[in-house]
DNA sequence: TTTTTATATTTGTCAGACAAATATAGGTTT
DNA sequence: AAACCTATATTTGTCTGACAAATATAAAAA
């Protein structure tokens, strides 16, 4: 007796319809604003209860790749996800693999130096007045001597993001916006307490300027200054530690 | 009569449940690997319906944020998405982007010279002997005569992902495998009729070479080579393009 | 003609039940 | 005594049927 083993699908059957019907959304099979049939109907299509067929529903919801609304002419509408969908939940992954330790410091500090090096000079040469503008903004606000220091780092994350947006390049933007958002917080939170903002400042008026004279040369040169004065604020940040907890083992011995 | 009037919570309970969830997980007060309560408890304890936990499930489940189990110590468990499930719910994201046409062929050219040129030199500084034999092996399967083009792409895709690999940064490995998996395809898709294997091949092995010797000046210049002659196949086929839509105009005219 | 009201449709929620998986404890066999 | 089977309890997975809530459309009233 040899029967043929079939691979016993096990996955729950919402999951199943739900990875059916995202497939045929990703590959276009149903259309952007399309209406999937009534929950009723596709209960009775795939031979499943209501329920399941909410439950698949729910999980491509939570993908954005749906959306429903109650009542007639209502339903279940095909709905892509808007680019800022799409860009939080990236930030929020990276977010997740930061705060799990898969990226150390010198990890992130590597690549944005790399990444952003590439978006100074980048908006150097394709930046436009309204960058310009978005970029005197916040400097303007980091230099009001009344900003708390939560403030600082919100326009801090915010000119870094309006270089990105100067380069005027969708796929940077994607890319870099979920990184500064993640990384650049988890810097500052290191770093904070030794980085002196006058010398911020300093750095980001230079970057401006270059920016504003669309010198591509000189914005990279000013960026990495600004790298290599928060490398060395997060090596002091690193041997303050260390010190502080060579005291701790210190206090611990005596007691 | 002036009754405060409250915001009134219009969205489904279990999307409300789910955020309460999302936002305690990701802020670390459900730690990970932890048991939530049971769905019946979980409902007495909202006060509503097991059904409906079950769908604020199917949506953390989709997030990957938890997972569940059948039977005595199952139940559902905090479970914080690994590398892999982030990184392809990121290249998802990219794949939708370029479909939805937000991202242009020449926005995806220059970002990618841009940021794989990084990956070159960091990976001719970086890399390890396993990351050689990796090129190595993609070498020879692209060298094999009777590979088809589906084939050939998909080395290509892994020759660059090695590359990135190469870079030993977890966060530029992160973002540059989303971008390569889902922007060379299109590429390919669009000039592989037009470009030569046997090109591809020599300008591959000057690449590996490069990183082999730790030279990073080469390695990125072997890649600015690739991506120059990439982006002349890319603009003869635009070219071959035009000409056919001109001489279907002409048809039509005849018609 | 405009406004209101009824109605039908569809999703949102609930309740209770059974099925399926599975760890644990207890019993059986070797 | 050790290995194997078996019953059982527990928890998620699914089903059925029902009602509630929202809402567009059509009908009725002003």
């Amino acid at each position: 007796m040899s029967i043929a083993i079939k691979p016993l699908v096990t996955e729950s059957l919402s999951k199943q319809i739900a990875e059916i019907l995202r497939e045929a959304i990703l590959n276009g099979t149903l259309k952007i604003d399309e209406q999937l049939p009534t929950e009723y109907e596709l209960a009775k299509k795939f031979n499943v209860s209501r329920p399941t067929i909410r439950e698949a529903f729910k999980q491509l919801a939570a993908q954005k790749l749906v959306r429903s609304r109650r009542g007639p002419s209502g339903g279940t509408f095909v709905c892509h996800p808007s680019n800022q969908d799409l860009n939080s939940s990236v930030t929020a992954a990276v977010m997740m693999l930061v705060n799990t330790g898969e990226f150390s410091l010198s990890n992130i500090a590597e690549s944005r130096r790399e990444l952003e090096k590439i978006c100074c000079r980048l908006a150097a040469t394709n930046r436009d007045d309204q960058n310009l503008s978005q970029l005197t903004t916040e400097l303007k606000i980091q230099k009001s001597p009344e900003l708390n220091d939560e403030e600082f780092c919100a326009s801090d994350v915010r000119f870094h993001r309006a270089i990105v947006d100067a380069t005027q390049n969708p796929v940077l933007k994607f890319m870099m916006f979920a990184i500064i958002e993640a990384l650049q917080p988890v810097t500052n939170l290191i770093i904070f307490r030794f980085r002196k903002r006058e010398i911020i400042i300093d750095q980001h008026q230079k970057i401006y300027e270059a920016i504003c004279n669309k010198d591509a040369r000189a914005a990279e040169q000013a960026f990495s200054q600004q790298m290599d004065y928060l490398c060395e604020q997060y090596r002091q940040a690193q041997e303050w530690r260390a010190q502080r907890d060579r005291e701790k083992v210190i206090k611990d011995r005596e007691k």
